[in-house]
Parts: structure tokens; sequence; C-alpha cells
DNA sequence: TTGAAAGCGCTAACAG
DNA sequence: CTGTTAGCGCTTTCAA
């Protein structure tokens, strides 16, 4: 026998009113809080709201107030585990400001871009793109449509455009310094995607380091921010005559592929025959079977500064952007040669 | 100087009629496909919607249409890969399909109820709910509310309700004997969180396998489904008198916590002085430093029938409720002990 | 305090 | 083929 699941259409604030002998608008008010009502009245439309199992159909409301609370997020690869904890944080926090999350994924093609229109259509009052993929037609489309968008750890030359990023050149050159001051012999980088700002700003960085103390870079391989194109870059790396010592990773995901492939493909110690350090400090790096050093993005607090600028720029017209700058630190473990003891990072 | 980014009300069809000289029923016919209009008023309606970068309100859309076009997706928790996998994968089934997700993590609570009232509110078509925690009342309420219910990789024993998981009892006695075939003294069971039916189903299968064998579980502990608590129910586990040589975990996420507690904690050599065994079959699973032994979930084929269940309840009123298991297998790696040459599990 | 009525942006039924 | 009109379910004036 069929079970009925659906069927029937659900109650609006009419029947609600009906069941209740009161008007349609005597039920919005009880269901408004601080509305002008007299608590019989309410007691009544409650009774009648709690019978049907009412719910206010928030789209009707958005129609009127000329606001969704609806927020899009554009967010891949959800491989690094970066994301997802990101993507856990900024619901809660945004479900305690009242918003909700309209989620897309880019496709298979790696383009949110098609998606962003239909997310538009929805009525978003805000976008947050965290993937590492961005064009430029995803700014002009939000700027067009006149909804505020958010870069989550990346950024871009429109300068227009609010973003929330990580200290990437300062990571990239306190890493350079502390695999200096490891004494290392040859250095390689192991770069993210390329056209993104995050790979970009923490090669610098890296490269600046080298190059005040007289070295350079001596390989360097592409990643794309993926577990296997790390991988099959690191065998790339490892395989060179002048084989680096000291590996920089663009993120923690690629630097786990390449300590792996360095233990289980060459038999390198990892830690003493080569150095691997990692950016962004997700928990995976912290397991006992990875002790990675890496250079920590503080998630939870950039999570909280991306909901702050964006209820900010949803609640007033016109902002300057912002571009906010989470601080971050290193974090010393074992995956590379610690430098002399009473070693610090220079500042700034 | 401030950047105007919002400001102004976005354009609706009145102002695409008004510039094309048209009326607002001819501009949504010219964007509705197959409607009946000539081609010279459509290319009019097009060109002044383009202008003015017109994009159809879908919130009023569904308001007439009465379906939004929206999944409610409750899911958690985010640390463990397998549900960001399926995330992601959901997300572009439905977008194919022309749905969006709306998601919600339960809040710091766990409990998932009190975003599952607003969600509903937001007129979702069906709500999937692939989280760890459940509550009897999120069922009440779906039904309640008229919107169909799919669970995803959890049962409960509401018949009534639509559940797509894996061969949970088959599983855990396919593991059960590929233990038993590798010779081993002392059994252990690391549960997830207890009322779920994942861990109770793997621990029903596991436990049957070895009474057939005339043999029992010596050790049971809670891990919660979480790396932590894994990670500390592994110390109580190998800090027994009777330490357990085979542990089969109810996810990999804590196998992978209890496999390095065994190395790193103990110096127990995983796959020989210990064999560890877990459940789903992640990506991480695959990595060289765990070489996992696992029985795997089909996730991709798990997300479809998802989907394909989900568009059909929406689809047609009443419906049987459907049970879709997913079949899976054992993946032998190199963290549990081998049988001897030739071992098969056995069927069914 | 309450109800009647207008209208958010759109689709669809109805005339013309 | 095209425009006019009536709502979808709700909030918010406006009178009473």
């Amino acid at each position: 026998m069929p079970v009925k699941i659906k069927g029937g259409k659900r109650p609006t604030a009419y029947d609600v009113a009906r069941l209740a002998g009161v008007s349609q608008s005597a039920v919005s008010r009880a269901l408004t809080p601080g509305a002008s009502i007299s608590p019989e009245l309410r007691e009544k439309v409650m009774e009648a709201a709690q019978q049907l199992a009412y719910r206010p159909n928030l789209l009707a409301r958005s129609l009127i107030k000329q606001h969704s609370r609806l927020i899009g997020i554009a967010m891949a690869p959800m491989e690094n585990p970066f994301y997802p904890t990101m993507l856990e944080i900024l619901s809660e926090g945004f479900a305690a400001a009242g918003y909700r999350i309209l989620f897309f994924a880019p496709g298979p093609s790696g383009d949110p871009d098609p998606a962003l229109d239909e997310v538009l259509r929805f009525q978003v009052e805000a976008v947050i793109l965290a993937s590492t993929r961005l064009t430029s037609q995803f700014i002009e489309k939000c700027t067009r449509a006149r909804v505020p968008l958010v870069l989550c750890n990346r950024r871009t030359d429109h300068k227009a455009v609010t973003t929330v990023t990580g200290q990437n050149a300062l990571g990239g050159r306190t890493i350079g310094e502390f695999l200096l001051a490891g004494s290392h012999r040859s250095f390689a980088y192991v770069a993210g995607i390329e056209e993104t700002s995050t790979s970009r700003e923490r090669e610098q960085g890296f490269r600046q380091a080298l190059r005040r103390a007289g070295r350079k870079l001596s390989h360097r391989v592409v990643g794309h921010y993926d577990f296997a194109a790390a991988h099959a870059a690191a065998r790339t790396l490892f395989s060179a005559r002048d084989r680096p010592d000291a590996v920089f990773c663009a993120n923690d995901q690629m630097a786990l592929a390449v300590m792996q492939t360095a233990q289980s493909y060459f038999g390198l110690e990892v830690g003493r025959a080569v150095s691997i350090v990692g950016f962004d400090n997700i928990a995976l790096a912290s397991w006992p079977a990875f002790q990675l050093t890496t250079f920590s993005q503080q998630l939870p607090l950039m999570a909280q500064r991306v909901i702050d600028v964006t209820l900010k720029l949803i609640e007033s017209d016109a902002v300057e952007p912002v571009h906010d700058i989470v601080p971050g630190k290193l974090v010393v473990r074992t995956s590379a040669r610690l430098p002399p003891e009473g070693w610090t990072p220079s500042k700034a």
C-alpha cells in the first residue's frame, strides 16, 4: 500500500485564519514579534497554526520584503578539507544571523559561472566565492546584478571586490626563512593552480626570502591544488638529478601527497633527507602520521570575517570594498629539518 | 570614495517590457521556451533584457508554480571526507536536474532539527538527511509538512521513510570473515555513534561472522565517528591486558585514527602486530601512508540513487517508500593481515 | 486592536 | 500572436 507522503497543499495563512475565525492579516501579525495584536487573538491564531502545522512561506515574504535571507556559496574542490570545514563554519555563522546557504559546486567543467546565473535568480543577497577556479565573468555578473560578492581565500586585480585572505606573502616568506635557517641545499616550490592569487603570492613570498639570502629556487612544479596531480608532480621532482631537499607546497593537501610520494616511492625520510612544508594547517597536518610543518590559516576567524563583512555589505548600500587579511603563523612540526635553536621568523 | 555595489533595485519584467515597448507578459513568454511568441517580439524583448541585465525572479515564479526547485540537505560531520564528497556529487547531480541545494549543517548542538524548521519555510521540495545525528522529530516534521525525506547512509525504524544505504550488515560480516581467515586471536569493534543504524548494523554483521565461527568480540569501544574520540578510544583499547590483534572500526575516519594511535603511541606495526579495518573506502584509505583495508561504499552510485529517488518522490504524489541498498565490496590493502591465498568472502 | 485591500514579480488563463 | 487580468502567500498600509 502506497504511503501518502505528499499530496494536499501546504496550509496557508488563509487556512489558519479560517480555522481561527480571524482575518488573514491577523495571522501574519500573530507570527510577527512586536506586532500590535491582543493576547487573545494571538492565542487563537497560534492554536490554529499549531493544529495545521502551519509554516509561513518565506518565498512569499521575500517577495515583499525584498530580501531573501539567502546567501550563495560557490565552493570547490571539496577534496581539500579546508573547504568543507569552511562551509560548516559559514553555515552555522550565517544561520545564527538568520541567513541560509544556497550551495553550488562548479560542475565538471570546473567553471562556477553557469551556476551563478541561476543562483542569482534566486535573489541571493550576497555571493561568497571560495573556489580555486575564478573567472572574471563571475565578478562582473555579480556587479551587474548588484549583488555583493566576497572572495574567500583568493583575490583578484579587480579592486572593487571585497576579499578575505590569509597572509600568503608573509607565509611564503616565513617558510622561506625557516627552510633557509635549516641549512638546505636546494629549494623547490610546488605551485597550486597557476592563475590563483594564493599560489602566486605564496610563491612570491618564498622567492623573496630566498633572494634576500642570495639563493634561488632550483625546482618548480605544478600540483593544481590536487592530491593526484601533486603526487605526479612530486615524482618528477624527486626524479631530478639535483633532487631538492626543501620543498614548499602551496597547500597542505599537496604537501601530504608530496610527503607520501617521498616516503613510499623514493624511500626518503621526511624531515631528514627531505624537508616538506605546507600551507593552511588543516586538521590532517597534525595527524601523527604526518606532523606537517605548515603556515596556519585561522579558519574560524577567517570564516567569521567573511560573515561579518558579508552582513555589512548586505545591510548598507554603498560600501568601500574591504581587503581583510587574517593573520596566520608558522606551525613547526617534524616534516622539515629544524633551524638552530633560538631561531625565530623575522617580523613583517 | 565608496564604490557603489548595491543600490538601485534589480530590474523586473516590467522594466524590460517598458524598455522594449511591449507588455509584461510578452517578456515572460519571450523567456519561456516553447511559448507562443513571434520571433520579432522575442528579439525585442531579449535585447531589452540583455541591456538591463534582467534575471527573472525565481522566488516569484516558485510562488505561482508551486515548486521552488530547492532541495534541503542536512549534513554532518564535514570532518569525515565521506560527506563533503557526497555533497559535491549531489550538488552537481541536482543542478543537472534543475534543482539547487539549500545546505544546513546542524549547529553546535549537533541537532539538525531547529534548522529544519526554517528550511521547510523556504518551501524545499525535498529534504535529504545525511547526518550522523538523527532525531525522530526530524522525520515527523517532514512528514507533517508533506515534504519528501530521503535518508542517506542511515536508516530508521520508521518504515515509511525512504532510505539509501550501503551493505552495512554484509560489510560487517565480510570483514569478520576476513579477519577470522587471517587467524586473529582477539577481536575488537570501534563503534560510531551508538544510536546510528550504520554503526549497529555493521556491528551486528561483524558479531554474526564471529559467532558462526564460534568466536566472540573481546573488546568494544565507542569512537563517535570522530577522529579525536576514536583516538582516545584506541588508547583504551591498546592499553588493555588482552590487547586485541584485530580491530574493526565503524568507518574509515576512525580507522585512520586507531591506526595512527597503534603506530605512534604503542609502536604496533599495523598489518602485522595488529590488523585494522575500516568502512567507506574514502580517498584517504588508499593513501600510501595508510593503505587501509576497508569495505567500500560506492559513493557516486549512492549519490545517484539518492538523486533518482528524490526526484521520483518530488514528481509523484504518493510513492511506496524505497529502501535502496547500494552494493559495496571488501577492498584489501595492507592494514590487516591477509588470509591464506585463495580465500574469498562468502556470498550473501 | 482589527480587517480590508494593495501589491511584491511573476505565470497562466482568457479575450481579442 | 498579443495584451489584459487574476492570483501565488505573504506584509503592510489604510480605515474603521
